[in-house]
DNA sequence: GCAGCTCCCTACCGAATGGTAGACATATTC
DNA sequence: GAATATGTCTACCATTCGGTAGGGAGCTGC
């Protein structure tokens, strides 16, 4: 079938589990069943290889976009809990993607930085600026430190399931899946108390149903 | 001076910097100023260096269990905060050592599984009887999944300091001490909130004073 | 038929990798 | 002073790295 795609894919599995400089242009010829001078007519260089892998990881992510901006159409506890469950879900529904992402960020931080600076702080302001409202509204407790706040949520959502697979032995020996959802569950559970005001929770919980 | 004690300080920035594969003998002997083969006659293969960075930095670690055996003689909320105040202090003290541990969560995620396994779930393990004797008493909330939420706070600590030299510049131009002295605080303060009763937080705000 | 294009291959390159052998210089010990 | 131990070096090893050159099989268009 593609090759060019199959590349790509395993080049995303090793680059995940291994790391850029761990896994070699061979490495990946060997999964897909194919010679490494392959490689290198499809990407013109290792490093374009894994370009490309960021880029598709990117491409993505663009999926769950407009299901995030249609969640802002909502308003309250409902918006919250479903760009929470938009955020938890992509990355759980592939951890490598968080892997990816947490190598790229200990890897190469100042170029991350400038990224970060340009593609999350719009993001982070339009949800720090949410925050605050609710703040004046009373409905966010008042010494939550909006952008650290969303900082830490999404560091959170990242990393946890990035090292979701290591992590979970920590626990009891619960099943796989069920570990990931449990997590999935708590991290939302974690947020959304640390954020809003006990009242306003309550108020809320009861008008939509608890849990 | 010490060399053996110089190669031990450059190994650990380098491979936290750039990953254990990203790090060359030849580039620990430059940064130490010495030869190549004078690093293995100290340590006798990169696989044992790196090995002995990790025991240097978990037995760092050990210097911190002490305080918080200590913390241990506390109750309530002073408990709560005097661990929580170790466990973020301890890897924003040198963030190395969280992208260390971090990178050897990704890159050997079975190793590192058996031993979280034998190291980390006891400590999880106390804890979470901690929160379910909290619970019954009324003291923390219901809802809290204790296991999982000790490994998301754990997890939080050390992954916001692996990587705040990047993830800061997502916030406004705050000056670097500042910027991690407020991840600190919205740390503890996410992680208190969302295990708390609101009702046991207030009380106990009153009697020791808030913030 | 045959030119050209796509795609994968074998064979090779120079550089860098982790690691070894052994010389040498400096101490310490008897 | 001879012997030994310690620590650093130069020189070298086989292997692997990312990358290149170029051949050839198969297809398309004329």
């Amino acid at each position: 079938m593609d090759v060019r795609e199959q590349i790509l894919e395993e080049a995303t599995r090793l680059m995940a589990a291994r790391g850029f400089e761990g896994t070699s242009l061979q490495a990946v010829a060997d999964a897909v069943g194919v010679k490494k001078p392959s490689i290198l007519y499809h990407f013109p260089s290792k490093v374009e290889l894994k370009r490309a892998v960021l880029d598709a990881l990117l491409s993505r992510w663009n999926d769950v976009l407009p299901r995030l901006l249609m969640a802002s159409a909502l308003t309250g506890l409902a918006k919250f809990d479903a760009v929470m469950e938009e955020l938890s879900q992509f990355f759980l529904d592939d951890p490598d993607r968080a892997r990816l992402v947490v190598r790229e960020l200990l890897d190469r931080p100042d170029e991350m930085k400038s990224t970060l600076k340009t593609q999350v702080r719009p993001w982070v302001e339009v949800v720090a600026t949410y925050v605050k409202k609710g703040q004046e509204a009373k409905q966010i407790q008042v010494d939550v430190d909006p952008e650290t706040y969303v900082l830490h949520v999404a560091c959170l959502a990242l990393s946890s399931a990035a090292t979701s697979h290591a992590f979970g032995s920590a626990l009891g020996g619960r099943s796989k899946n069920g570990t990931s959802q449990r997590a999935r569950r708590e991290l939302i559970r974690l947020a959304r108390t640390s954020l809003f005001e006990p009242s306003y929770l309550a108020h809320q919980s009861t008008k939509t149903g608890a849990q």
